[in-house]
DNA sequence: TTCAACTTACTTAATATCAGGTAGGTAAGT
DNA sequence: ACTTACCTACCTGATATTAAGTAAGTTGAA
């Protein structure tokens, strides 16, 4: 009753919360300038709390960027599972909804475009994460993709392993230029493009009655 | 005829040495660590002087960078251009064989990938040169493969703009995770996958009536 | 050709600044 | 009573850059 003047009540509550606000802005230092450009004091200060107030929470600038990761990685997670569950074989339109999702949080598309890049140096301290990362995506998409090219939705003269990493890199490679210039680059778009292409031109038949891309005709 | 006990001889050949010694390890050093990461002191030691000593020749860190970035700028268009020009029209070929060359200089490859992700921040030095070479790659190629496109040879279902932003990011992307784990991912062959999967394929196949509203009957 | 003036390619020493991290204290919360 | 979330003050080791000097190379006139 008497706590309506404080502005944050509990320490765990306070913890909880100084250290999203600390996460927030390592997100978005690291994004812009790397880990290595980056400064602590930088995060510190934009988060509301002295170098050392940070580093009481996140022991070293290395712990910080791993915690930063490991974050933005559960975050992710929940958001993929759902999806690839739900739809299990419909990967590339989940993955369709990945990329729209992107183009809406920028920050977290340069945050691991800059990063990921920063990391191919083995020394990097995320150089594990990147690449188990890209293992990961790899291994978990390949049954899926494995089933719609058995089911002929997407074309077979490509082995999936192939395909997967072709889908990655063209999303990566999208991000990049899609960062320079955000106004002129629409992943969705472009995207869209290729995932038109995969889908096997010689064995559509029944779903779909229009030829892939060709909307010149149909409307 | 006194002069075969040293080992340079003039200032010129000296400076000229020097100077290529101090690049090429720059690009190590900047390829390895990104511009931030990168430390002179360990650029001037491998190359064989002191720090003052390299900034005699680059007066400053940010101008050493810009003069490695112009300096391979210089060099990839001289191998670029007459590859342009020769083939005039088969700009998929030579973009093919740009990949092949890429696989055998794994340092000139991370420095590009590496520092093309660490200028997306505007306030890095090499900000503009990476937008620029964006921008100029996409309109340095954009005649040749319309003219692919109106041969017939490449599908036209995509804009010949769209396109190439999507060629480009593939290498971009492709790259990033052949510098990961380059035993494990072949971007020769997974690039020319793409290149099949855009040379048009209603063309080729006879059992496949073309799609309609195709004006593609020019061959 | 030679020698003196100069320019160039460096060196060592020093500096200013920064950046991450520690020590120890205080006040609030449990 | 104890733990937690900080803060101020400080330390330490970089790191880019400058100052000042030296030795070798270059040039141009006697």
């Amino acid at each position: 009753m008497s706590d309506h003047t404080r502005p944050k009540r509990t320490q765990s509550e306070r913890t909880r919360l100084r250290k999203e606000q600390v996460i927030r802005e390592a997100i978005r230092f690291f994004g812009q300038h790397g880990f290595h450009g980056a400064r602590l004091a930088d995060i510190a200060k934009a988060a509301g709390v002295t170098e050392p107030g940070l580093l009481h929470h996140y022991p070293s600038k290395v712990q910080l960027l791993m915690d930063v990761l490991a974050e933005r990685d559960r975050v992710d997670r929940e958001r993929l599972n759902p999806a690839e569950r739900g739809e299990a074989g419909n990967l590339l339109a989940s993955l369709q909804a990945l990329v729209e999702y992107n183009q809406t949080v920028p920050g977290l598309v340069q945050l691991f475009t800059v990063l990921v890049a920063e990391s191919i140096d083995e020394q990097h301290p995320g150089h594990q994460f990147f690449m188990q990362r890209y293992q990961n995506l790899r291994r978990q998409s390949l049954e899926s993709l494995r089933q719609a090219q058995a089911r002929g939705e997407i074309r077979n003269d490509i082995p999936a392993e192939d395909l997967l990493v072709l889908v990655f890199a063209l999303m990566d490679g999208l991000q990049i230029q899609w960062l320079f210039e955000p106004d002129k680059i629409n992943m969705v778009r472009l995207f869209e493009h290729f995932t038109r292409l995969v889908k096997e031109p010689s064995l559509n038949v029944s779903d779909n009655p229009a030829p892939p891309g060709q909307q010149v005709s149909s409307k």
